[in-house]
DNA sequence: CCTCGATGTTGAAACGTTTTAACGCCTGAG
DNA sequence: CTCAGGCGTTAAAACGTTTCAACATCGAGG
C-alpha cells in the first residue's frame, strides 16, 4: 500500500506551508496564480487525494446527503432517486444510496451509519410508521413519498387518497361493480391512503362499500401479485371481482402474469389498473392502465427541501403531489355482454 | 443543532476515562462488566453518536465498500447491486450505491469522492474500457460484469460471447435465417462480445455472416429499443430480418412495444430474444426469450474477491460465469409457411 | 511482608485536515 | 523617509477519535 501522500508532503515538495495548500483546495482564488500552479503540479505529481475524514472532522460539513430507498428494485424508488441525484449534483453534494429492502433492521443500521457519517442530510422512505419517528440526532431528515403527520420535519408526498379515488373511479365508469383491491401490507401509509381513495370513489358512486374485496399482500412485489391473482381466480365465479386495482405496478405485472397463465383475458375477464405508471407498465403483456405519480420532480423536490433545511428561518414543509391516470388497454370498456 | 455531544462527554458523564468509553465502543470485553454498563447508560442518556470521520482519521479503516452501478435503472444491476449487498453485510460493511448512470463524467466524480472518504473498496462497472483504467489509489477496485484486460485487479463476469452464442444458435433452431441484432454503442465491451458470440452462432449454422444485420443503439434503454423498432420495420420486406436479437432486456422490451404498436405480432413477424432475463422479462407483452445471468452470484462473488484483496497473499482472479437461455413465448418455432 | 502477574483503567500522543490571527513584504501616499 | 494598507503566506491550534505504554489495584505465591 502507498505511504499515503498527505498535504505536508505536498507543502513540503512545493515549497510552502500546508495553509497554503489548503487554501490551493479551498479558496484557490486567495493564493497567488504563481504559488498554486506550483502546488498543483505537486498534487499532480504525488498524486496526492484529499482525506475527506480529516476534512470532514475539522470542517464538520461532508458534502453527502443520502437516500435511503425502500426497495431498490422497484423502479418508481430508481426514478425518484435520479430527481434526487440531478438536485443534489446542482448543489454540489454527492448522494449515496442505501437500500433498506423494506427491511427495518436494515433502515435502522442505514440510519446509524449516516449519522456516524455524519452526512449533511437523509432523505428517507420510511418502511412503516413507527420507523418513521426517525431518531433526530441533528441530521435534517426528509420524508419521500411519505407525509410527516407531526411538524417536525419537511415531507413531499403525492395525494395517495385521490389517487385511489381516481383509479376506482374510472373501474366504475367502465362498467365495473365488483372490484378487487390487491395491496398490503396495511401498514404501509399508502396503500392505507390507496384503499381510502377507492372506497370514497365508491361511495361517490353510490355503490356500496362490500363493492371492494381486499386482497392483503405481504409484499408490494411481484410475486405477491402473481400470489394474488391465484387467490382471485379461486374465488366463486358469482362473487369475483371483474375489475382489480393495485396498490402499485409490480403487483398488477404479477397479476397479469398469472392472469394469462391461467388462460384469463386482461381486460375482458378482469380489468386491471396499477399505480405509479413505471416504465415496464406500457410495455406489459396488457399495457397497463395506472396512476401516475411525479417520480423525478417528487425527488427533485424533497432534495430541495432538505437543502432549504439549514437556511436560517426554515418552517418544515408538506409539499403534497397531484397523481394522474393513464388510461391503457388492462381497462379498456366492459363490453356490456 | 445539538452541542455534538462527543466521547469525552460521555466519559465524563460516566466518570471514567475517554480511553474506556472508545474501549467499551471496540473492545468491549476488555472492560469491566459494571464499567461497562454505566458507560453505555450515559452513551444512551446523552445520545452519544460516533464521530466516525474522527474514528476513520485515527483508525485508518472505513468499514464501508462502494458500488458504482452503471444504471440504476436497470434491473439488471439492482439485482447484482442485492448480491454485493448481502456479502458486504455478512462481512459487517456497509454498501453505498453510486450511479454513475453511463455517464463518464459521473463516474469520475464518484471514484474522486469515494477515494476521498477512504473507503475499504469499490466495485464498478465501468461506463467503457478507458475509464476501466481506473486510477489505482491504493483502493481495491473489482470490476463488475465486465473482464479486466491486464492482471492489475480483480474482475467478475459472465461469459457474453457465449451469452449471444447462445441466442442466435436458438434463433437459427427456430428457423431464422435473417437475424438483426440491436445494441449499443459499441463501446460498451457487452455488446461486442455479445456480437461476436451471434456471429460466431452463424458460422456454427455454416450461414454468412451478412445474416445479421446490426442495429446500433445509443444507449441500453428502453427508449432506445422502441427506435431501433421503428428502424427495423422500415426496412424492405425482403431485406428484413424475421428474428432479433437484443443486447438487453430493457432493448427488447422497448423492440417488443414497437412491433405491437406498428401492428406487428411477436414471434410470428419477428422473434425477439433478449439478455438478462430481469424480472419484466416474464411478464412482458410477449413472455421473452432472454439469455440468463447470475446476477445476485455476480455480486456477492466480486464481493469476495474485493474482500480478499487485503489478504496478504492475494492474486488477482478473473471469475466468468456462465449464462442460460432461458426460452419462452418471443420465439416460439418459427411457422415453416 | 514482599513480589509478581493479571486485570482494568488512564494520560497523552497521534491521525490529516481547516482555520484564525499574525506576520512580513511591497507599494504608494504623505 | 515613514506609514498605512493590501496581499500572500504561515505557525499553531483545533476537530473527536483510537491506541499504546504506563499506571493502579488486587490476590496469590513465595
Amino acid at each position: 500500500m502507498k505511504p499515503s501522500v498527505g498535504i505536508r508532503d505536498v507543502a513540503q515538495h512545493a515549497g510552502v506551508s500546508n495553509a497554503t495548500v489548503s487554501n490551493v483546495l479551498n479558496r484557490p482564488d486567495v493564493v497567488a496564480p504563481a504559488t498554486r500552479q506550483r502546488v498543483l503540479a505537486a498534487i499532480e505529481e504525488l498524486g496526492f487525494v484529499r482525506n475527506e475524514s480529516a476534512r470532514q472532522l475539522r470542517a464538520g460539513s461532508s458534502r453527502v446527503i443520502a437516500y435511503v430507498v425502500l426497495d431498490a428494485a422497484n423502479p418508481f424508488f430508481t426514478d425518484v432517486a435520479r430527481g434526487v441525484e440531478d438536485a443534489a449534483r446542482d448543489a454540489g453534494l454527492a448522494l449515496f444510496l442505501c437500500n433498506s429492502a423494506s427491511d427495518g433492521g436494515r433502515e435502522r443500521e442505514y440510519l446509524e451509519l449516516l449519522h456516524e457519517q455524519r452526512v449533511e442530510g437523509i432523505l428517507i422512505t420510511p418502511v412503516d410508521a413507527e420507523s418513521a419517528q426517525i431518531a433526530e440526532r441533528g441530521t435534517p431528515v426528509v420524508l419521500v413519498d411519505r407525509e410527516a403527520t407531526d411538524g417536525t420535519r419537511c415531507s413531499v408526498a403525492v395525494d395517495d387518497v385521490l389517487g385511489g379515488e381516481l383509479a376506482v373511479t374510472h373501474l366504475v365508469e367502465t362498467g365495473h361493480t365488483r372490484i378487487a383491491m390487491v395491496g398490503g401490507p396495511l401498514s404501509i401509509q399508502q396503500v392505507r391512503d390507496r384503499r381510502e381513495g377507492a372506497l370514497r370513489a365508491l361511495t361517490n358512486a353510490g355503490l356500496p362499500a362490500d363493492a371492494l374485496t381486499f386482497l392483503e399482500t405481504k409484499s408490494l412485489q411481484v410475486a405477491e401479485g402473481r400470489g394474488a391473482g391465484e387467490r382471485l381466480v379461486g374465488l366463486p365465479a358469482s362473487r369475483r371481482p371483474t375489475a382489480a386495482f393495485c396498490a402499485n405496478d409490480l403487483l398488477a405485472l404479477g397479476l397479469l402474469q398469472s392472469m394469462t397463465q391461467q388462460g384469463l383475458r386482461v381486460p375482458d375477464d378482469l380489468a386491471v389498473v396499477g399505480y405509479d405508471d413505471i416504465e415496464f407498465a406500457g410495455a406489459a403483456a396488457v399495457p397497463l392502465t395506472s396512476v401516475r405519480q411525479p417520480r423525478e420532480q417528487l425527488g427533485r423536490t424533497a432534495a430541495q427541501l432538505l437543502l432549504s433545511e439549514n437556511e436560517p428561518d426554515h418552517e418544515h414543509r408538506h409539499v403534497k403531489f397531484q397523481p394522474e391516470l393513464v388510461v391503457r388497454a388492462s381497462t379498456a370498456l366492459k363490453r356490456r355482454s
